[in-house]
RNA sequence: GCCAGUGUAGCUCAAGGGGUAGAGCAUCCGCCUUGUAAGCGGAAGGUUGCCCGUUCGAGUCGGGCCACUGGCUCCA
């Protein structure tokens, strides 16, 4: 007798009856049920013993089947709309669910709509999900029968002999399950879109076509993520990039990939590149500065030419030499530490550097800044002794999380990224290094994850995600040891005993790049960045003309206080156009100068947010507006 | 690179199932002298991404390139 335990907390004692029959008339309540950690359907058996949990769909594990099943009613949709279409596969996902299929043919954003309305028939019709187990012989005839050469293909890689299809209404799909018990209780999804991807994830196999949806368990659930995703975009930063005029990518003049950096942005760069080398000195890094181009010997004795070519622009040829844009900044820094013979008394040494890089990525993975080709790396080679490895790594993470902090960013997550099964050096030294990563994740307390065997093959390495004020996860500092440099450019230093030693090397990026931190950083804060990162942090509004001179003294006074201010002195424009012009900059302060205040010394106050304070002094106001600065607030 | 979609003025978008491109904002010129998210009028602005083709005639149809978007893959 198993004890199964219900959602009221009733516990029913049974077995040999599936739980949707022992549940009755109950069974409108539930979704799915958890056995031994296993969510299993409703309409399986009460096993012979153990404890059984009946979820509802309140249950967050229960999500998951829920969106499963709308995966399902998504392809008996379109089986019934497109006969002929070749199913793949469709599972959830973290905000959703999706279907791979083969289409006869293309299929448009139009046809979304008619697959959604078919999707709510077939919720209508609230179809019993029936398990239904078909010997292999038989499972392997029918769906040869009906052309699935992708499930044959999964069939193949089932063990098994008696093999798992789930069935509603006329539709039959090879699936391991679970299930909710009927089409009826998905009711609130919605298709998003189109795309390709290949079966399996391999570039050298079909392409198929992928239909995105979600769905949720309340109406208000879906209508908040669908609000979500609309704020989303909203904060595109490849929308308020030109709309703020922060930068622009031009593909016909300059070339894709390539970032121009308008006056606004590039005063963003030049506060984030201030802020990062005073911080990197004052933590015991030497700036350098290293060519965009080297000589092929290097890449050569680098094994960027054996590994890295297709990431490579072409060579230039001079003089008979062949030169590389520099797709990496480590070889310059190695350079720089064998100019002479190093002394363990020396180390660490700490290379840090905004080098601009080059790499090639091909037309089709090239997206905002998000994903560029000419891009500026927050690098940093850290030269260490194998006994001052932990403390390098501590410190270096506890510098990134104050870096990352200080832009705003408050929730962090780690990734251990372990040896791999091809890998180059000792296992001993990795195995320190790796120990030495996860302490330090550990000692400042961030919760991390690990990646088993997906490390380089010259070293293993921590990430740092930062999720952003939409929660969305992006990946920005990394920490990488390297086995694989120091060995080929035979990089060494004289230890205490007089001999040559092998030093460690760590390379780190905090922010990634420029391009990207700044696209994120845009993201993040929907373009509305704090006072200390605001391009222009003050604008000044005459009332009237009359008031222009007025406005212009206030200006320069900021402006002499270390305020970015600007006095809009526009003929022909009303105040409620420099207004509104003004809160869609984004732009922190708002000063409005009328009669009023001129006579006083005094501005009215507006906030970015809409906030109107009404006059104030301007002494008043440069205080307010410093202080934000000084504490890099994002309270205005 | 691959699949699908898209490409019209600086920006956002219009132009029955071919008939010779139009609006708002921005720009420029006037008028208005303004009190917290768009005052009014006028002008200028286009080889419809590029190249071939079909046609009496192509923004519209066909082919090829290029770019972008959503993904796949990859990554800072």
């Amino acid at each position: 007798m198993a004890k199964v335990i219900l959602p009221n907390g009733e516990v029913r004692e049974a077995h040999r009856v599936s739980f949707l029959e022992l549940l009755g008339r109950e069974a409108k309540y539930a979704a799915a049920v958890l056995v031994n950690g296993k969510i299993w359907d409703l309409r399986e058996t009460v096993p012979a013993t153990g404890e059984a949990r009946i979820l509802t769909l309140s249950d967050p594990q229960a999500l998951e089947v829920l969106r499963h099943t709308a995966a399902h009613i998504l392809a008996h949709a379109v089986t019934r709309l497109f006969p002929g279409t070749k199913l793949a596969i469709g599972p959830a996902i973290a905000d959703g669910f999706y279907y791979d299929f083969r289409f006869e043919k293309p299929v448009s954003h139009e046809d979304l709509a008619h697959i959604e309305e078919e999707m709510r028939k077939i919720v209508e019709e609230d179809l019993p999900l029936e398990r239904v187990w078909i010997p292999r012989a038989e499972a392997e005839r029918l769906l040869r029968e009906r052309g699935e050469l992708y499930k044959l293909e999964l069939l193949a890689e089932i063990p098994g002999e008696e093999i798992s299809f789930y069935r509603q209404g006329e539709f039959l799909d090879l699936c391991r399950g679970p299930h909710l018990p009927s089409t009826g209780l998905v009711q609130h999804f919605k298709l998003l879109d189109l795309a390709g991807a290949y079966w399996r994830g391999d570039s050298t196999r079909d392409m198929l076509t992928r239909v995105y949806g979600t769905a949720f368990v309340t109406a208000e659930e879906l209508e908040q993520f669908l609000r979500w995703r609309e704020e989303a975009r909203r904060r595109d930063h490849r929308v308020l990039g030109p709309k703020l005029d922060l930068f622009s990518i031009q593909n016909e003049m300059v070339g894709a990939g390539l970032v121009l950096w308008h006056p606004k942005g590039a005063r963003i760069r030049r506060l984030i590149e201030d802020f990062w080398v005073t911080e990197h000195y004052k933590a015991g890094y030497q700036l350098v500065y290293t060519p965009h181009i080297g000589r092929s010997r290097l890449w050569q004795t680098s094994g960027h030419l054996d590994f890295y070519r297709e990431s490579m622009y072409s060579p230039i040829i001079i003089e008979e030499q062949e030169f590389f844009l520099k797709p990496m900044n480590c070889p310059f820094h190695i350079g720089i530490y064998k100019t002479k013979t190093r002394s363990y008394r020396e180390l660490p040494i700490r290379y840090c550097e905004l080098g601009t890089v080059y790499r090639f990525e091909r037309s089709g993975v090239l997206h905002g800044l998000l994903r560029v080709r000419g891009f500026t790396q927050d690098d940093a080679h850290i030269i260490c002794r194998p006994d001052q490895v932990e403390e390098e790594i501590k410190s270096v993470l506890r510098f990134a999380l104050f870096i990352l902090r200080s832009f705003g960013f408050t929730e962090f997550t780690a990734y251990l990224s372990t040896r791999p099964e091809k890998f180059i050096g000792n296992p001993e030294d990795w195995d320190r290094a790796t120990e030495a990563l996860r302490q330090a994740v550990e000692d400042e307390g961030l919760s991390y994850e690990v990646k088993a065997g997906e490390g380089a093959f010259y070293g293993p390495k921590i990430d740092l995600e930062v999720q952003d004020s939409l929660k969305r996860p992006w990946q920005l500092t990394t920490v990488q040891f390297d086995f694989n440099l120091p060995e080929r450019f035979d990089m060494t230093f004289i230890g205490p005993d007089g001999r040559e030693h092998r030093p460690y090397m760590v390379h780190r990026a905090l922010l990634g790049s420029l391009e990207r931190f700044l696209g994120i950083l845009t993201e993040h804060y929907g373009g509305a960045f704090p006072v200390w990162l605001a391009p222009i942090q003050a604008v000044v509004l005459p009332v009237s003309e009359k008031e222009i001179p007025y406005a212009e003294e206030v200006a320069a006074k900021l402006l002499a206080e270390g305020i970015r201010a600007e006095a809009w002195t526009k003929e022909g424009k009303t105040l409620r156009w420099l207004v509104r012009e003004a809160q869609l900059q984004k732009i922190p302060y708002i000063l409005i100068c009328g009669a009023r205040e001129a006579g006083e010394g005094k501005v009215a106050l507006r906030l970015r947010t809409g906030e109107d304070l009404g006059p104030h002094p301007l002494s008043e106001v440069i205080t307010r507006v410093q202080g934000a600065v000084a504490n890099r607030s994002t309270v205005l």
